[in-house]
DNA sequence: AAAAGGGTATGCAAAATTGCACAGCTGGGA
DNA sequence: TCCCAGCTGTGCAATTTTGCATACCCTTTT
């Protein structure tokens, strides 16, 4: 009775290389990996896998078949979702994802409360970096901060974000002095962006930096200016890191709460969904910049 | 770690009507699919059948998932024939199906010497009607008489098939008395066929039978002329049913050994159509009405 | 009206699957 | 070179799942 599910591990091998990686994705042993797929390669007369000094490669029965599986992946992750989306009980798991700046600052309390007005529902929040599946319900709710969501995520932006420049009491008399503009970007600029060549006659790039908590420390220990949403530096107190008073245009990214179509309806996620809503929308002063 | 197996169950109940029946076409006690059942409709917190009267019908939610679950089921079967045609031993299951007068009168010996000559073979002949669904793996060769295969489906023409009208010697007589033809047809058939209302200035449909086998019987008993393919009147030896001297065109209608595409590259497969295609050929004059 | 034949739910024992512990292997780094 | 970290395979015990037996319900038939 395990055919379907066999070749669910089959996937995961495929997916993640190795008997163990698959183990901790699925929840299992990794002897019991092992057993799997020498079950399906044996019922079959087929080698799926073949060893190679780095993990597991695939064979050419196993490479023939990848495609295939991955459309039952599909597949069940759909219906699951569909199902999820129909549960109307105040229980189960929800998986939330968000920049953790936006769990710190604004959502670490009201989901707290949540929390535990609904024993039966247990929270699940992801703030690490690397994007969850949403479609792979790996996250059911996803707060991003983004110009324009992926189509088949449904949900709504809950504001506008404006942004504007910070520096640290020295740079700004630095920039006053006439000296060149030390910025703090994002990776992945390589050019001087617009906002500071059109405010500064002289700028350089001091660093980059990859996260929004970070770059405001970068800011605070003075490395240089930085381009960033006010909500984030106009809610934490702190005299070194100062707004220019330069307005930049409204950005069009913004931020948004975002589930998958199939979730829809679950009753679970809905409450949620409510509680965010509700509790973000104090805020956004903040998020405009009029704090 | 019953993930993607639940679903398979709730598609084999949805498909059957029963919980029985399911547990029937899985191989397993119904008590199992009444908890796999239950454990997927409490995980999701959905329920996905009501009970009525006759069986189980679908809920809402059930309906839901009732085509998505499909689609994972199209890829696990196609992943499964893809797997077993690149098996190379000659072990395992061979499914096959056929009319049951080819098998009884032309394959049952030397498919009985293949069993023999290949123990670990396990040979599976379904001769029953229904066609068996090659897709879903039900049988792994067919033979069948057929104007044209369907196209998913790989094989060859074994042979033409040569028809003539048959009769017992009494019937014989009253036609030659000039007295109405009495016919025995294929159900559905509500017209005089022409190949009587050419031969003969008067027929009536006499009896309508289904299976070569019986429709042989019926003329043996005297019931009436009918066309039969001539591979089946002409090797068993009968002299209540006569061969009338009426020469019909050939039909396009053929004896075909076909298997699916996928399955084309398995081992005991090939080994199996060989045997198969092999003995026929000895036959191809019974079948072209020259014996 | 009662019995028979079809279905499902559940306690309990049997069987299958799983996790654990250990052994063996490989590659990378001190 | 050796050690360490991480991976896989396997015996054995523990857990989970399954089958069996039974109870029960409903419909149809006698």
């Amino acid at each position: 009775m395990h055919s379907w599910d066999d070749f669910r591990v089959f996937l995961s091998v495929a997916e993640t290389g190795s008997f163990s990686a698959s183990a901790r994705e699925l929840g299992v042993n990794h002897s019991t990996i092992s057993r799997r797929v020498q079950s399906l390669e044996k019922r079959h007369g087929v080698k799926l896998f073949e060893r190679t000094q780095k993990g597991y490669r695939l064979t050419v029965a196993g490479q023939s078949i990848l495609s295939i599986v991955g459309q039952a992946k599909e597949a069940t992750n759909h219906a699951s979702r569909l199902l999820s989306g129909h549960d109307d009980r105040l229980e189960g798991e929800i998986k939330l994802t968000m920049p953790h700046e936006i769990f710190d600052l604004f959502l670490a309390k009201p989901l707290a409360a949540f929390s535990l007005s609904h024993p039966k529902i247990q929270l699940n929040i992801g703030v690490k970096p690397g994007l969850k599946n949403i479609a792979n319900r790996e996250a059911d709710l996803a707060v991003r901060i983004t110009p324009e969501p992926p189509e088949y995520l449904i949900g709504k932006r809950i504001t506008y974000m404006q942004h504007a420049l910070y520096a640290s009491p020295q740079v700004i008399n630095g920039i006053e002095r006439g000296e060149s503009v030390p910025l703090v970007l994002w990776p992945n600029i390589h050019a001087i962006p617009s906002w500071a060549s059109d405010n500064f006659g002289n700028a350089h790039i001091a660093m980059y930096v990859d996260d929004l908590t970070s770059m405001h420390k970068a800011v605070k220990a003075g490395v240089g200016l930085a381009r960033m949403p006010c909500f984030y530096p106009d809610s934490v107190i702190c005299p070194e890191v100062v707004k220019l008073d330069i307005p930049l245009p409204l950005s069009d990214w913004g931020l948004w709460l975002l589930n998958h179509v199939d979730l829809r309806n679950s009753a679970r996620i809905r409450a949620c969904k409510q509680i965010i809503t509700e509790h973000m929308s104090q805020y956004l002063p903040v998020f405009l910049g009029n704090a």
